[in-house]
DNA sequence: CCGTGAAAACGGACAACGTTCAGAACAGCG
DNA sequence: CGCTGTTCTGAACGTTGTCCGTTTTCACGG
């Protein structure tokens, strides 16, 4: 037809973009269809394929978004903090804060998998990766002249551990404990482990 | 037909986990269909329907079996081992080994989630709650004299960080790390916590 | 050996999914 | 008005989970 809407391609991938995570949010990764997202907008699914190149990239740019919303919760709820150790404790606490409040959006991030086929988004790794330089400039501190090698591969092993308790409450798999309270597991994990740098 | 085929029903239950299993292993979660599996055991869909109550079904079938395979592994690697931090790197690192070696198997077991109109399978549940108390009893000797409440909310908070770490291995978000050897992010996390414990 | 009934298995149907693409419908220009 | 090129549609294809009417086969009674 040519431009029946008034929208630019890149309002369209707005929309779409927004669409999608509404669908995310109210009915999960399954539920999040390439019609569902059309529908929502007021287009087609073929027009979507104009604006993405397939389902994983939409999907993939979605969970681009979610990392910079995880990043800046992060830095809000730290950013007042001047204790190395406690600044580490809001870190974690946010983290687990941000995967129980988004649970399907937290899920999708770690769950979707690009086909291999598709090449490796630098963009999406590259704000992995600067999620976990925030731990990592948080733990410095308490590792005074640690190599910068020793520095990285610990705050790894710290925010891996963080990563882990929040996934499992994302999961229904932590029912046994029958603590809902995920962020007493994170304060000592976050603190036995400040301790043990500190006594080691 | 009537008992065409000499597969009692029995039978056709372990025939058709054995290719779906198969199935998942070679092409992963998403790949996994009732018809491939159907096919594989040399019936059809509507036979597996008379065998599963659906999909779902199949799949936490599937996840409990995993849940004992990891366990049998935590088992086979610890027990021939005395001291109890030792034993406790042994379970971690063993942990991430089975995660990386079957990480197909690992992530379904994580991922999927029974839809919230079927009732949760017990079976599933016990099975995840044995493998942590298995990380509970040897973790009791590193803190000899605390409250079986503060027992279990320990191994909770340091099984959720090795779990962490496999789940950070197997979901290809670890790249930037750039070390392929989670065993030391494992190793670390449990030395700098008992660590820590030892110290608080 | 044949007939019958119940159990077992098939296979087609349905809706929803991702993806593609020929052609229709428009905007702007001459 | 008519032409041109972009934009958008709608139908199609193959695959999925799930259901159910139909057919086939077996075990048993006569």
């Amino acid at each position: 037809m040519g431009r029946r809407n008034q929208h630019s391609r890149e309002q369209q991938r707005d929309m779409a973009i927004a669409a999608a995570e509404l669908i995310l949010v109210r009915e999960g990764f399954g539920g999040l269809s390439m019609r569902k997202v059309a529908d929502a907008i007021g287009y087609t699914v073929g027009q979507l394929y104009l604006i993405f190149q397939n389902q994983d990239d939409l999907l993939a740019t979605i969970n681009e978004r979610t990392t910079d919303a995880i990043y800046g919760h992060l830095r809000d709820r730290s950013e007042a903090i001047d204790e190395p150790l406690a600044r580490l404790r809001a870190l974690a606490a946010a983290y687990i804060e941000f995967a129980q409040r988004h649970p399907h959006r937290f899920r999708m991030l770690f769950e979707h998998q690009l086909p291999p086929a598709m090449e490796p988004r630098v963009s999406g790794e590259l704000r992995i990766k600067r999620m976990f330089e925030l731990v990592e400039s948080n733990l410095a501190p308490l590792l005074p002249g640690a190599p910068p090698a020793r520095l990285r591969q610990t705050a790894a092993t710290l925010w891996g551990g963080v990563h882990g308790i929040a996934a499992l409450a994302v999961s229904g798999k932590f029912k046994w404990a029958g603590n809902r309270d995920f962020e007493r597991y994170s304060d000592e994990l976050v603190s036995t482990f400040a301790a043990g740098l500190a006594a080691g």
